[in-house]
DNA sequence: ACCTGAACACCGTTCAAGT
DNA sequence: ACCTGAACACCGTTCAAGT
């Protein structure tokens, strides 16, 4: 009936917080949009490209503009906004870590990432390394938490509640350690 | 013909090396065994507990003795033993992470970790949370890894070919972040 | 440009029944 | 204890053809 490219994706989005990453099928998206399966394809070449069309969407929805400050004030912001735009969406911290590695999302967050420490006159190797070890942290940690949460809310036993600063205390770790890499030698007061 | 639970893990391991996550089918695995796939649902309950008993496989296969000495040094052995032990193995990290995220596997080495940390005087939470996040940046980058080596010897082009040490400097990277926390005064010389 | 209809080659899982 | 055979309810993807 006449669908863009873009109206895919949203109600891709609506089928992934309604029904999960699990039940995101090509034949559920295409009935949900009045529509042969094999009409997706027409807009996407296979089902890794939709997925990753949604995996951006999903960060850009999370997207707000970046503080001023000095890199590590900037570092945490995107860290922070990341993790809050995987945890806003059911299986999102799933479905957008699934896709990054698949090599083909979060470069915006990685290039901010990137930039923020490079500025800050890290060596451009470091910068890399450092953006790489934050995303792997934010991934799994947003994964981990998403885990818990739904199985908490699916009535199994939480056997260990984890508070939200709990993901502040991981990210101050890795930052931390960053910190230590400065080539300045005024670091920060901890 | 009388085949019990621990040789279908076995060649599990088989044929997760040769065709890879994907192609580790019920069907393909039970015609490698010379089995209906209905027959490996006598010894697993479904797929799920297949992969984790496969993933923890992989790990103990890839345990050795840890080494004397200091909460990071030890930490660090850890990390590096299950980096090998899933990069041993064609989908490793994407396997033994799917099966993390799901709460039920790599419990030994985070347990072994939550012990150095603990017994280096870490409080409860900052133990478990920094083993977490340890766990974060090794599986992450060991996906990563693999995804490249792969994609690499896939004959596809490598933009930024990464050497062993990167794994070395982001474990640095989280570990020193720790031992700024250490309750003792006496941190250790960078 | 966008979609249909039909097919191809698969999946995981269940379950009565066999030895 | 271990397995068969058959079925159920699905998948992603391709492709000629339609408008």
């Amino acid at each position: 009936m006449g669908h863009h490219r873009h109206d895919v994706v949203e109600q891709a989005l609506v089928v992934l917080d309604a029904y999960g990453l699990a039940d995101l099928t090509m034949r559920r998206l295409g009935s949900e949009l009045g529509v042969q399966p094999s009409a997706l394809y027409h807009h996407f070449t296979n089902k890794q490209s939709l997925l990753a069309a949604v995996a951006d969407e999903i960060l850009a929805r999370g997207a707000r503009p970046l503080p001023d400050g000095a890199w590590d004030r900037r570092a945490a912001a995107v860290c922070g906004q990341l993790r809050d735009a995987m945890l806003a969406y059911r299986d999102g911290a799933d479905l957008v870590a699934t896709v990054y590695a698949f090599g083909l999302g979060a470069s915006a967050p990685y290039d901010a990432l990137v930039d923020a420490l490079a500025s800050a006159g890290f060596s451009a190797d470091l910068s890399r390394t450092a953006a790489r070890t934050l995303l792997h942290f934010v991934f799994g940690h947003a994964a981990d938490e998403q885990t818990h949460l739904q199985a908490g809310s699916a009535g199994a036993i939480t056997d260990e509640p984890r508070d939200a600063s709990d993901f502040d205390l991981g990210l101050s770790l890795v930052l931390d350690g960053i910190r230590l890499r400065q080539p300045t030698d005024l670091h920060q007061p901890l």
